[in-house]
DNA sequence: TAGGCCATCTGGTCCT
DNA sequence: AGGACCAGATGGCCTA
């Protein structure tokens, strides 16, 4: 069995011709260069592919032709990394999180798995609970994209991210439950929590919401929960007051408008503090499973509470 | 300084 | 023949 470093490439010491071959040289020096006696000798049919028999070498391409294709490949990659930002977009997750960092392309693929795997979770889960109030699958998840979107930032972009607030404020919005909320949300988060509180919010969540027990959606919603506590000392009240006080004051979609940064208490300039979001509207259909209050027996994290809107108390 | 991430160059293979 | 796709190699940049 071959041995590999850190970069996946063999650990074994290398032929003199491989060393040759594989040495570190200038970056000037990869221009191609004529084809000598050696590089004859060191040509092999690669392992990839098909064929395992000996082929002619390929004639190397021209310095015109080896130029073409260098931007044809600059141009592909450049398309593929555009389709990275589109990904980066449509995928909710804190934009710009505490060290200014963007999603690495291998963070945001795990991140889009994640989220498509959480919302064909609900998408499973909910037609029982759906069939009497009429909602489809289809609004349901455009639903639970939009608020996941308007919580987690992405779509915001100057005047226009009022992603998804009107279609849930309609009447024909479907009703979620807070798990389902926090589940879906939950899995644009990456919490690195290891602190007190983290883990206390953590167990929180998962008893709260789960009933003690397992599941993707249990430790979503758990991730939330110290995701959030991570980020801002103000999740406690915005769990203990947002959905629960969504179901207890049976708020109407227009009763509390405020800025989403005062809301869910997420960093500048991941929500702009100038881009309004309807709080109520935003949250009504997640109304119906209602949170009780937390008691942290005095933790000063879960009193830091500057929730703006004050009808919700 | 090591390691992660990335862009770029390059050659091999497959497809039209 | 030429383009698309892929993977290996390499070096630059950045962070812990």
């Amino acid at each position: 069995m071959a041995e590999f470093d850190a970069n996946n490439n063999s650990a074994l010491p290398l032929p003199e011709k491989a060393q040759e071959k594989y040495s570190l040289r200038p970056r000037a020096s990869l221009k191609r260069e004529e084809p000598d006696e050696d590089h004859e000798d060191s040509w092999k049919p690669s392992t990839r592919g098909r064929s395992t028999k000996r082929r002619q070498k390929p004639k190397p391409l021209s310095r015109y032709r080896r130029k073409t294709a260098n931007a044809r490949e600059r141009s592909r990659m450049r398309e593929i990394n555009e389709a990275f930002e589109a990904l980066r977009r449509a995928v909710p997750h804190l934009a710009v999180d505490a060290h200014n960092e963007k999603l690495t392309k291998i963070t945001t693929l795990r991140l889009a798995m994640k989220y498509i795997s959480a919302l064909s979770g609900l998408l499973t889960a909910a037609p029982s609970a759906q069939s009497s109030s009429s909602p489809n699958s289809a609004a349901e998840a455009a639903a639970i994209v939009a608020a996941t979107t308007t919580i987690c930032g992405g779509g915001i972009s100057g005047s226009g991210g009022l992603v998804g607030t009107a279609a849930m404020s309609s009447s024909s919005a479907p009703l979620l439950t807070t798990t389902d909320h926090l589940a879906a949300l939950g899995c644009c988060l990456s919490p690195s929590t290891s602190d007190d509180v983290d883990s206390l919010l953590s167990e929180y969540a998962s008893d709260l919401l789960c009933g003690g027990g397992g599941g993707s959606e249990c430790s979503s919603a758990a991730s939330t929960v110290g995701f959030l506590t991570d980020h801002h000392h103000h999740s406690a009240a915005f769990l203990r007051d947002l959905p629960g006080a969504a179901a207890t004051y049976s708020l109407s979609p227009s009763s509390c408008s405020t800025s989403a940064t005062d809301v869910v208490g997420f960093p500048s300039p991941l929500l702009s503090a100038d881009f309004p979001v309807d709080v109520a509207a935003a949250f009504m259909p997640f109304a119906d499973h209602p949170l009780p209050p937390i008691d942290f027996n005095g933790d000063p994290y879960m009193f830091e509470d500057n929730f703006a809107c004050t009808e919700f108390s």
